[in-house]
DNA sequence: GGCCAGGACACCA
DNA sequence: TGGTGTCATGGC
């Protein structure tokens, strides 16, 4: 499959996802440091229970860099419990704080607004941001054009034989960036759409009757090199 | 009661 | 470099 057919399957899937899902204008927050927050609260959870804690978080007033940074971290663990692995995210949240209070002096719309590799390998480099949450952070924090690799488009690019299904994040999110123009707004509806038909038709049991994929070509060559 | 969810990391061979 | 274990709550 060369470049411009890989981009036309692309833009087939988006144009039948938002047909039959509508716009989903994601992520669903209300500042880009509650993107943060979510971005590292949902690792490997469902969204209502980070939004549970998120909700937490704003009753207690520490939905905020310099209130988070200040926090004791066991209290902070103990309000974001319903997220779950709540020890484990209260010391992600907390490294981030740190390296946003004492690097850019708390202001993160100046930590957002870097070079878009720069600020990826930057979320990079800090404990607990892997590479989906450094993509989530670049693309719906920062609005610069990363695209953002889950387990739902993993295992929907594989069950359509698109792409293997041991692939590599960087190879599967090399396989959408190769071949398409740096737009965000694509970029962030792509992403969610197939988060969307993933709760729909695509958990772990395959069960994909009535998907609004039905029917789109089986096969191709794997990621891009 | 078991499965699953918008991952990341430590450890080991 | 790749495989495995660990972290944990809440909905269905």
């Amino acid at each position: 499959m060369t470049r411009s057919q890989r981009r036309g399957l692309i833009e087939r899937i988006f144009r039948r996802l938002l047909r039959a899902f509508g716009p989903q204008s994601w992520w669903p927050a209300d500042s880009p440091f509650e993107v943060v927050v979510g971005a590292i609260l949902t690792q490997n959870t469902a969204w209502t229970n980070a939004s549970t804690a998120i909700a937490r978080l704003k009753e207690a007033e520490l939905l905020d860099p310099e209130a988070m940074h200040r926090v004791e971290e066991g209290r902070l663990a103990e309000i974001i419990r319903p997220s779950g692995y709540f020890n484990q995210k209260a010391r992600r949240l907390k490294t981030f704080c740190r390296h946003l209070c004492e690097r850019w002096d708390g202001n993160l719309d100046r930590f957002l607004s870097r070079d878009m590799e720069q600020l990826r390998a930057d979320c990079l480099s800090l404990h607990g941001i892997g590479p989906e949450t450094a993509d989530s952070i670049v693309l719906y924090a920062a609005q610069k054009p990363s695209f953002v690799v889950d387990a739902y488009t993993r295992r929907i690019f594989s069950r359509h034989g698109w792409v293997p299904h041991d692939v590599r994040y960087d190879a599967l999110r090399d396989y959408f960036m190769d071949c398409l123009e740096g737009d965000v707004y694509f970029f962030q509806e792509c992403h969610a759409l197939l988060v969307r038909l993933g709760h729909r038709h695509c958990r772990r049991k395959p069960s994909c009757s009535g998907c609004p994929l039905e029917g789109f070509p089986p096969g191709g060559p794997g990621p891009a090199p």
